[in-house]
DNA sequence: CTACAACCTCAAGCATGGTTGAGGTCAAGG
DNA sequence: CCTTGACCTCAACCATGCTTGAGGTTGTAG
């Protein structure tokens, strides 16, 4: 179990290419020193932070909001637990709310099935986040 | 109520900008005809589709999955109430299937919550779609 | 010593979904 | 007649998330 890892270790073991890990430390997402040679070295808990950003990233978050998140991790060690924790909380109620966005959208979808009106000013599929939208019943039905 | 619209008069009543119905023209999702002076000019069936763009773009589909539902509509009449339900189903499965791979995470997360191993080997979360994922038990817990 | 894989930097390219701007035309009102 | 606003085309630009390629260096095995 060595200390220190190569970049191209460190792309097989997360599983993402050399080129997306020097993307990431380019926009401040991971870091990492140089060898002798020049050549870059990543501490394990590259590791840690590469998971959490392929996950992040599957709740629908930007790099950049995954960096800011990331910037809040103690920036030379390995990610504790309670560290995940307070990040995976914060981003469950993310999803939570996109569900229940993409929800909303559906029971909209299933609703006009068949009715087809999608009209400007009465349809709750159109006036979701329409510009035009008052504030009549059902107007906040579905949100963007 | 007048059966030829300009693309401004489009533009107020779908809530879209101008260059965005001449973008959505260039990718083939709406067309007009012209006028005597080169001005484009739409049926009112361009409201409804784009209407439908708008909905369809919050399911999550991509333009280009857009147009290719479009094109399955009738050409130069307005969408009929069967057209919009056959859409309206087959996007509906489509949500469905997001709001499944987002409940599928959300319910991952919560269970991680406080571990924070990300394993590679073993953590559900990151073995969703791992390309080093064993057909192992919970494996296919998560997908992309 | 030489070859080859792995690494380096920097710039450019790709796809998506548009917006912005330059330079010019068209149609209606004063 | 002249201005004004709405329209036209085409090219360039923006942001996101990467990949690709050129041209050069490093490190290890035979």
């Amino acid at each position: 179990m060595q200390s220190e890892l190569s970049v191209g270790q460190v792309a097989e073991r997360s599983g993402v290419s050399v080129s997306t890990l020097h993307f990431y430390e380019a926009k401040g997402l991971i870091r990492s020193w140089r060898s002798d040679g020049n050549q870059r070295r990543y501490g394990r808990d590259v590791l840690r932070r590469v998971a959490i950003i392929k996950v992040a990233q599957r709740t629908g978050l930007s790099l950049s909001a995954i960096r800011d998140a990331l910037a809040t991790l103690p920036p030379d060690r390995v990610a504790s637990t309670d560290d995940w924790r307070r990040l995976s909380e914060s981003w469950r109620d993310e999803l939570d709310a996109r569900i229940a966005r993409l929800t909303r959208l559906r029971d909209g979808l299933d609703g006009c099935i068949g009715c087809g009106c999608l009209s400007l000013k009465l349809c709750p599929l159109r006036n979701a986040d329409d510009h035009l939208a008052q504030q009549g019943p059902g107007a906040a039905m579905l949100e963007r």
